[in-house]
RNA sequence: GCCACCGUAGCUCAGUGGUAGAGCACACCCUUGGUAAGGGUGAGGUCGAGGGUUCAAUCCCCUUCGGUGGCUCCA
């Protein structure tokens, strides 16, 4: 007797172990038809959810709970079981396909993503796919769907499957067999579309749909390149991505989002609205902030920086350059070179190098190298050998130069260091909209999310040991204002933690345990989930990320808080205690918005370039009827401007109607219509943006107050309090 | 950095082995019009750059710069 617990807490009774489909088909024919998978589990767990994905053929061998997977679930939501296991097989539907196209190509690993799914396949010698195959390789996957095949598990031994891959030749899954074997699989198993043996056949875990025939839509997308395992010294595979839905609706639905997502995109908009330029003779990764996008940045920064005041911070400037022995005793010379620029050498010295022909390996050297004393203080200082004797040379051979600067927290160390510090002046907080360059690889660069040049609204904090918790507290909490005055409120939180076994770390692990305590606690206080990262921590300290998905769902890192011990001891930091003895303070690097360009990057998709009124480059457009309303429109964007509200007049040629929607291309929030009755009344007539109907008239006055007040109060879009909303009541 | 694809007017994009086109934007003229495009005329391009093949290259080939999508990488 085996007993299935079905999601509404009924049970069925069987007398001999059923199979998921037997389930369904016990239940109702229609079910039986629509069903495409099963979630089973235990008795008493928690159905659906933590149950194992499991074919329609599958067998319940024992008492257990099941729901079985169709499209939809019952409150008509797509189910995400159906779409894992529709992409699944059509990933083995479309490598059949490409196989009969190209034959020779041998199958990598093609697993189901969150929004479609991709197989990497090598193609043998010669034989490339392009762009222009998908329509042929779709035919022949609808040829396969339209022979509704079933997907039919079977499996062998460990040996014996080893053996069937062996006798093959694949590489590549015999790899997967062995990292399957290794992660304790007690056999193989393969899924044949159709009849093994005789159908086209691929080593899987599974589980899949039933029948190829089930897969209601799907989609050939795109072709990218990889590296098996991702290692470009291994070989390099070719990665297809498509996509499948249970409906064609459902499949042309995604291909609208994802035009939508598209136009949301900032490199897009930013174009568009003119708020940001990069132009190759400048170079690449390097930001032209142009006069449009120069007014959202500058608004952030003076929005950030009201609530530094707020908190006690003292603004300081550093230049963008530093001597490398600066970063040398950082340490962030020469060891993270590979994302610097290089460094800035005096001319005179290379040429006379050059003349007495150094080789390129001694140059590198020396301008790495530092000297005896050097090194035997810092490696005192640090208690551990930070600086390697190789890098010791005679100080008549080293090369000093300079660097443009990776990172603000030397400069802000040495400003610390300028004078000493009592334990009564602690926390001492120093912060800069610092300009940062980074050597990142060409291929990483992404319009203003991912840079070589810049600027950080960056702050380091020294502070005594028991006010670590404190003030990260206080840093999360501008990190708050920030996000809930922008509206953001989809972004996930990292906490870093350390590694329970590593020794790589930094510091006194007591001390630790309290920071990384402090940062738990000060995760909390946002009230969004986060989660704790072991191993994620820098060596210096444990830290606290802010990360959000931009509109084509990667992830990009926005803010950070990190707590460190390591800085402090490398640039021999202290203030005096209240025993009158040197103490090391404890830094905390901090950056709310991470980047200004990122920020601003992630913001244009945030708002898809409509911001806020206080953040709009133009916050009112004002639109005569004709030129006979040109003094009246002149008089009111006086009266804004004298407010301080950035307002325009169009004095075009054009209808109004064309003016209008030329406002609204450029997503200006207000447009304020007038002629010559609005001027007779003192009056205008508003329209917001977004808002297709006029939304009536308001007194000169009114409105120009209105604007004003919305602007100070950094409203949101239609927020209460808003000139809009005062007008759609 | 690696692989694939792409690069034509300010923007979005057509097009061709015989030195180029549209729409929008821009300028000028007509129009003075009450809520998402009135009409006309005109200006604007070494077809990313360099080299090669060819009688002839924007088009084919090579190199290079830049972009996009992935991979790898982000102290």
């Amino acid at each position: 007797m085996v007993r299935i617990t079905l999601p509404d807490g009924s049970v069925k009774e069987f007398s001999s172990a059923p199979t998921v489909g037997e389930v369904a088909a016990s239940i109702g024919a229609g079910l039986a038809k629509s069903a495409l998978g099963g979630r089973v589990g235990a008795t008493g767990a928690n159905l659906a959810k933590d149950g194992e994905l499991v074919d329609l053929a599958h067998r319940i061998e024992g008492d257990s709970s099941l729901a079985i997977v169709t499209a939809k679930n019952r409150d008509g939501t797509v189910s995400p079981d159906a779409l894992y296991l529709l992409r699944h097989s059509c990933a083995h539907i479309m490598a059949e396909a490409i196989q009969r196209l190209y034959p020779g190509v041998q199958l990598v690993y093609g697993p189901p993503l969150e929004t479609n799914f991709y197989y990497d396949m090598l193609f043998p010698d010669g034989k490339v796919m392009s762009a222009d195959d998908f329509e042929k390789v779709e035919a022949e996957m609808a040829k396969i769907v339209a022979e509704n095949r079933p997907f039919t598990r079977y499996e062998l031994p460990i040996a014996d499957g080893i053996a069937k891959l062996e006798k093959e030749g694949s590489k590549f899954k015999l790899d997967n067999a062995q990292r399957a074997v290794e992660a304790g699989s007690k056999s193989l198993s393969w899924y044949a579309t159709g009849e093994p043996g005789k159908n086209w056949e691929d080593l899987c875990r599974g589980p899949h749909v039933p029948a190829t025939g089930k897969i209601g839509a799907f989609k050939v997308l795109s072709l990218a390149s990889s590296y098996w395992k991702g290692d470009e010294k291994l070989d390099r595979l070719t990665r297809v991505y498509g996509t499948a839905f249970a409906t064609k609706e459902e499949l042309e639905q995604h291909v609208r989002l994802q035009e939508e997502a598209r136009r949301r995109d900032h490199r897009t908009l930013g174009k568009q609205l003119r708020l940001f330029h990069i132009d190759e003779m400048v170079g690449q990764g390097l930001i032209l902030w142009t006069p449009k996008g120069s007014i959202v940045r500058n608004e952030l920064q003076n929005f950030i920086g009201a609530e530094l005041r707020k908190q006690g911070y003292h603004q300081v400037y550093t230049p963008h350059i530093g001597k490398l022995d600066l970063y040398k005793t950082s340490g962030h010379f020469p060891y993270y070179k590979e994302s610097q620029f290089p460094a800035i050498v005096e001319g005179d010295d290379l040429t006379k190098l050059c003349d007495s022909g150094c080789s390129c390996g001694e140059l590198v050297a020396r301008i790495d190298g530092v000297s005896a004393q050097f090194a035997r203080e810092l490696n005192e200082r640090t208690g551990r050998e930070v600086i390697a004797q190789d890098r010791v040379m005679d100080a008549d051979k080293l090369i000093n130069g300079f660097l443009l600067k990776p990172m603000n927290c030397p400069h802000h160390a040495k400003i610390f260091a300028s004078e000493p510090h009592s334990y009564r002046d602690l926390p001492v907080r120093l912060a800069e909209f610092g300009t940062v360059y980074r050597w990142e690889q060409s291929g990483e660069l992404n319009g203003m999310t991912r840079v070589r040049g810049f600027t950080q609204d960056d702050a380091h904090l020294f502070v005594r040991e028991d006010q670590v918790a404190e003030e990260v507290l206080g840093c999360l909490s501008l990190v708050k204002i920030i996000f809930s005055t922008l509206g953001m409120h989809e972004y996930r939180v990292r906490v870093g933690l350390r590694d329970p076994d590593g020794t790589k770390y930094v510091g006194d692990p007591a001390n630790w345990d309290k920071a990384e305590q402090a940062c738990r606690d000060a995760a909390k206080t946002l009230g969004v989930p986060f989660s704790e990262e072991p191993g994620e921590a820098a060596f210096y300290g444990p830290k606290i990320d802010f990360v959000v998905k931009d509109v084509i769902g990667r992830s990009w890192q926005l803010g950070t808080v990190q707590v460190d011990y390591n800085l402090p001891v490398r640039f021999d930091l202290s203030y005096t205690g209240q025993d009158n003895k040197p103490h090391r303070p404890v830094m905390i690097h901090r950056a709310p918005f991470g980047s200004m360009e990122r920020f601003c990057g992630v913001l244009i998709e945030h708002f898809a370039g409509a911001f806020p009124c206080w953040l709009n480059p133009e916050q009112v457009r004002v639109l005569p009827i004709s030129e006979k309303s040109a003094a009246y429109a002149d008089e009111l964007v006086a009266a804004l401007k004298a407010r301080g509200v950035r307002a325009t007049v169009d004095h075009g040629n054009d209808r109004v109607q064309a003016k209008i929607k030329v406002a609204a291309e450029e997503k200006i929030p207000y447009m304020a219509v007038v002629g010559p009755r609005d001027a007779e009344n003192r009056v205008v007539s508003v329209r917001a943006r977004g808002v297709e109907a006029n939304l009536g008239e308001m007194p000169f006055d009114a409105f120009v107050a209105g604007i004003a007040a919305e602007i100070d109060a950094r409203l949101l879009s239609g927020a209460p309090g808003t000139v809009q909303a005062a007008m759609t009541k």
